[in-house]
RNA sequence: UGGCCCAUGGUGUAAUGGUAACACUCCGGUUUUUGGUACCGUCAUUCAAGGUUCGAGUCCUUGUGGGCCAACCA
């Protein structure tokens, strides 16, 4: 076996420097740094795939590290659900963290700065200290609060601490410099007043730190070697340095900072900004519903870890922004759940055949091959008999020659049944066709191996027999949005985009009896159709089905062009 | 009008100074009891202009285009 080259990726290569230069592997550590204000999507498993990737690669440690220092828009649903989407996507950290394990460090680190000249408490509005911030072609100006004593610095941090301070009245800044070309080191704050619960630490504390303060100490307590982030951060970085500059030993690793372009894909949105708006105004039926890009949501879609793990391996990690292919995605779940699903049979759209030459009241049980895929899926009997449905559009009276299916006059097989020929119609007063008539060939059972059987024909339909047929409700999903960058347009929101066909109910469809068994999660090749996922709301008395993805279909292609 | 980052087919990535690779999409074809799968084929001289070099996608300069930065969000 030829082992391939894997290229690495830039990060990679940054570790491999890292090494090269001296780093002791064993030094190696990562971390996944989730704020738990909403439900990790396809995004996240990329910075996922890539953290967690990095240390099954180098067999370092990568903790979950909660990012939770802003107690007014964090729960503790989102902690769950972050959890839990990386178990399911297969990953271990090593120790579940949160930068609020650290908000007492942080305290005594942030007096220490006081101490030292370098942090100050503000009093001003939130406005006036924007205002003072300066623009980015336009210098800041300092604070008149800024040359406060030591003491009174002290004093009033505490008493922030304590709670004395109304919300918004006062904040701590650390004194770096007002005129810098990057915003952020123009005094930035350390802690704001804020009393609110918080998920883990409850009412203990008055003050909360900022990101920017709370995320380069935790990774510098956790000892993460390699902190990596989204471009985005890549003005912060400064800062990080600076803040780990304060409480650096060189007895200690060095923290490093990297940033990385985040993942968006094509006909969706990745905020959490906007993905909750979805939630809240109840456009979708919540973080999981199907067409959402979550984790959660692509779960109960049918997607599995595996897919999603390929899909980020294979897209790739790089600096450039980059909107990438849903086709990707929906490759990926394809190529896997073409292995791994069992095929069945099952009819959405239904229009009653009768073969007329096969007995009343007969009933045959035919072996059925599970999957062509995986030799070891074995087979199962379906039952056969003179009333059928099929979908209607395998139907045509009439039709040319490019037309594979059902017409008058032509054969067809059914598959793994008999060949069968359609010989008349009944229509209703409307002219919609009600039945059609059909003969079929009793020499031509699947795999009986007659002449008969061997006959070509030109097309297979799928159907299912109606006297043993379960009925079930299937959704049919699609894209959310119809435009490929919903919210890449400046003048327009992107909810104007909303695909009004995202989802289409079939309340009735047709299922072969061996279905009736299935369980949420459950996945399934419906034939000739696509992709399908049991709900995970659905119960053997109320069936429902989610369509994964439909499988390619050349035959709509060809009908589009005409 | 400041600072920083980025620029390779339709899309996403690779090529680490040595003659553009892989995957997806699209289009065309072969096989097929799923118009599926599998297999085969077509699709770029790397944003532009200069420069360094025997040699530049890669290094330098200048443009052009895009992104980020003025939350007591992360």
């Amino acid at each position: 076996m030829s082992e391939e080259k894997k290229s690495l990726n830039f990060l990679e290569q940054i570790v491999e420097e890292d090494l090269a230069k001296g780093l002791d592997k064993h030094k190696l550590k990562f971390r996944f740094p989730p704020e738990p204000n909403g439900y990790l999507h396809i995004g996240h498993a990329a910075s996922i795939c890539l953290n967690f990737g990095l240390g099954i690669k180098y067999n370092a440690p990568v903790n979950l590290r909660f990012d939770d220092t802003n107690p007014s828009k964090e729960e503790q649903e989102y902690v769950d659900s972050i959890k839990k989407d990386i178990e399911w996507l297969g990953f271990k950290w090593e120790k579940e963290l949160y930068a609020s394990d650290y908000f007492q460090q942080l305290y005594e680190w942030a007096i220490e700065l006081i101490k030292l000249g370098k942090a100050y408490v503000d009093d001003q509005s939130s406005e006036e200290i924007a205002q003072q911030k300066g623009t980015p072609t336009q210098p800041g100006v300092n604070s008149p609060y800024r040359d406060r004593s030591v003491e009174e610095n002290l004093e009033l941090f505490e008493r922030m601490k304590k709670g004395e301070f109304p919300e918004g009245s006062h904040v701590l800044r650390a004194k770096i410099d007002m005129a810098s070309p990057n915003m952020l080191m123009r005094d930035p704050i350390m802690y704001r007043v804020l009393k609110k619960a918080h998920h883990r630490t409850g009412n203990e504390w008055n003050i909360y730190p900022m990101y920017d303060w709370a995320h380069g100490e935790s990774d510098y307590i956790e000892q993460i070697s390699h902190s990596l982030c989204t471009l985005e951060f890549k003005p912060h970085r400064e800062l990080y340095d600076w803040f780990l500059d304060q409480v650096y030993s060189n007895k200690n690793l060095r923290p490093k900072q990297r940033e990385f372009a985040r993942r968006n894909i094509s006909y969706t949105v990745m905020s959490k900004r906007k993905l909750l708006q979805l939630v809240e105004e109840k456009i979708v039926d919540g973080w999981d519903d199907p067409r959402m890009p979550t984790i959660s949501g692509l779960r109960r879609r049918g997607y599995t870890p595996e897919s999603i793990k390929k899909f980020s391996e294979v897209a790739g990690i790089a600096k450039r922004d980059n909107v990438t292919d849903i086709a990707l995605l929906e490759f990926f779940v394809r190529d896997q759940l073409n292995k791994i699903a069992p095929r069945v049979m099952a009819v959405l759209d239904p229009v009653k055949v009768i073969i007329t030459n096969y007995p009343k009241g007969k009933e045959e049980w035919l072996e059925a091959e599970n999957n062509p895929e995986d030799e070891n899926a074995g087979s199962r009997q379906v039952p056969f008999s003179r009333e059928l449905y099929i979908e209607r559009e395998d139907f045509k009276e009439e039709a040319n020659k490019k037309f594979f299916r059902l017409s008058l006059g032509n054969e067809v097989r059914l598959k793994n049944a008999y060949i069968i020929k359609a010989e008349s119609v009944a229509k209703d007063a409307n002219g919609t066709i009600t039945e059609i008539h059909c003969t079929y060939d009793p020499l031509s059972k699947s795999g009986s191996g007659t002449e008969e059987s061997k006959r070509k024909v030109k097309g297979t339909l799928h159907w299912v027999s109606i006297q043993h047929a379960v009925k079930a409700e299937v959704r049919l999903y699609d894209r959310l949005f119809l435009d490929e960058a919903p919210d890449g347009h400046k003048d327009k929101d992107f909810k104007e985009f909303i695909n009004p066909n995202s989802l289409i109910v079939i309340e009735n469809a047709y299922l072969e009896p061996s279905l009736q068994t299935a369980k949420p999660l459950d996945k399934f090749q419906f034939q000739r159709l696509g992709y399908f996922c049991v709900d995970t709301n659905s119960t053997s008395d109320k069936l429902i089905f989610n369509r994964t993805v439909p499988l390619r279909d050349t035959w709509a292609k060809i009908e589009q062009k005409n």
